[in-house]
DNA sequence: GGCATCAGCCTTGCATGCAGTTTGGTTTAT
DNA sequence: ATAAACCAAACTGCATGCAAGGCTGATGCC
């Protein structure tokens, strides 16, 4: 046994069910115990089961996976190289707390990136990946009865599949990666998902893409991705858990007004700094 | 000592000069022992003093840079999360050898991360931060004097540089890892380097920002790295030590001509041992 | 009572050791 | 002589052990 204390901080985060199932994705990590490790931690963090923020001590990862620690030193690196996690020298790894100018600078890069996707797919899919796809986004339309975390899943993983049609192993990755960023980024500032719309855009693409009607499709990804940074970013800082300081603010102050809500988040709100 | 046989590998390809520089990039590595191995082999790869497909054997490096394996192999890691090197398992490291298809959805991908920062920066820059790239591509200009790895490099620091202005964690490192890459292609397609035309680009993509007329800047960028994708993949397969099999091609009928060059050493050879 | 200091544990940084896989040369059988 | 089999060295995959740095709670001082 190598846990000390740490262990614990893990152990609630919901990893009952994604321990070895490192399907898919592309091939972002390699298939060896490490890309396990990425994959089922890329997961929890997507669905948030481990929200920004949460500690990864390198013990319990070890642990909870049945590895050591030199192999989950090696997947925190890999998730670091990819933006879903920080490492402080001699710190705990955290799950990473993009900033909101971060996490609009990943939907910019993000919308540039897919539309060298759509132009280059746009009348070039077979049927059977029009049918790929089609399938996929009915399996959201399907998940739209249980957690919103599968949700938000699938509709990073649409563009995903999306990606990994053009062969290209570049651009699959870098799309993947900022796809998962800005999947990161929906836990810290987005309210409450709403798919229904995203569903229907997605179909849309689909149709746009199978027609081959290239500036169509380029547009239409780009309202569709547009419209979801805006919903996910719409205020420009709604810090759910991320600075305790300012999270504190309102409260620092009020030992008298005992009632009152003093609006000191609008500092760093409104100024989007 | 650690090492047993491949020690030797890494000897002959010019680590003299560059084993502690670790100068800046951005924060692309850590600033660990790991991130300096990061970027004495980054600068060793796109410097051409390792070629593509290079071995790198994690007992070499840890002997070379004074680290253990461990180290070493964590530095792989990352260099290969970037695109550098190819990872296989349980096989030696090697630098990566892009496809013509990689490499020019590698500069199709960097046109536009580079569109972004541009757009970004027009009229936004200090007269400090003009100045720098002025200083910058006078640098650029005194080099061609010196070898082209140097020219190369600089030519490619120039956009790391303009990225990095930007303040975008996330487009600085993208731009950075894909500009390395391109970097890493020419390497394999470019002819001989010729470097003045992109000088005087570089300038005019420096007036045209300080001017602030963004148009101008995108169009300038998007014809120059046109024009260099253009010029390093003019040929779509030039393939210079990939293939074995094409290179040998010409060698195989001919038994007699036994006064020829001995390959037998370029085998292997060229690359690393 | 409040604040600075400090000690001990937790955690990371790194090296080393062992086991399994690949490699390339040699041996052996045809 | 050729090709298959084999064997030893090289190399990677991974775990473990030790030292150093950061965090937390306790102690002492103001």
């Amino acid at each position: 046994m190598q846990s000390r204390r740490g262990a614990g901080a893990l152990v609630g985060a919901g990893f009952a069910d994604l321990d070895m199932q490192a399907t898919r994705t592309t091939d972002l990590d390699g298939n060896d115990k490490v890309g396990t490790i990425c994959r089922a931690l890329r997961r929890a963090i997507i669905e948030q089961a481990l929200e920004p923020g949460a500690k990864l001590p390198e013990d319990a990862l070890g642990e909870r996976f049945g590895v050591s620690r030199t192999i989950a030193r090696h997947a925190l690196g890999q998730l670091a190289a990819q933006g879903l996690v920080e490492l402080r020298r001699n710190r705990i790894a955290v799950v990473a707390t993009p900033s909101w100018q971060e996490a609009r600078a990943a939907f910019d890069i993000r919308i540039e990136l897919e539309r060298l996707v759509v132009r280059q797919l746009a009348g070039n899919l077979s049927r059977a990946q029009i049918a790929e796809l089609k399938a996929h986004v009915d399996a959201e339309e399907a998940a739209r009865a249980g957690p919103d975390a599968v949700s938000i899943r699938l509709a990073t993983e649409f563009h995903i599949l999306l990606a990994s049609m053009t062969n290209s192993p570049i651009l699959i990755r870098y799309v993947s990666e900022v796809a998962y960023r800005c999947c990161l980024t929906l836990s810290l500032y987005s309210r409450p998902h709403s798919s229904e719309c995203a569903i229907n855009e997605h179909r849309a693409i689909i149709d746009a893409l199978a027609a081959g009607k290239a500036d169509d499709v380029i547009a239409l990804m780009h309202t569709h991705l547009d419209s979801v940074a805006s919903r996910a970013l719409l205020s420009p800082a709604k810090p759910r858990e991320r600075d305790l300081l300012e999270i504190l603010a309102p409260y620092a102050a009020d030992e008298s007004g005992a009632g009152k809500v003093r609006r000191k988040a609008d500092l760093n709100g409104g100024a989007s700094e």
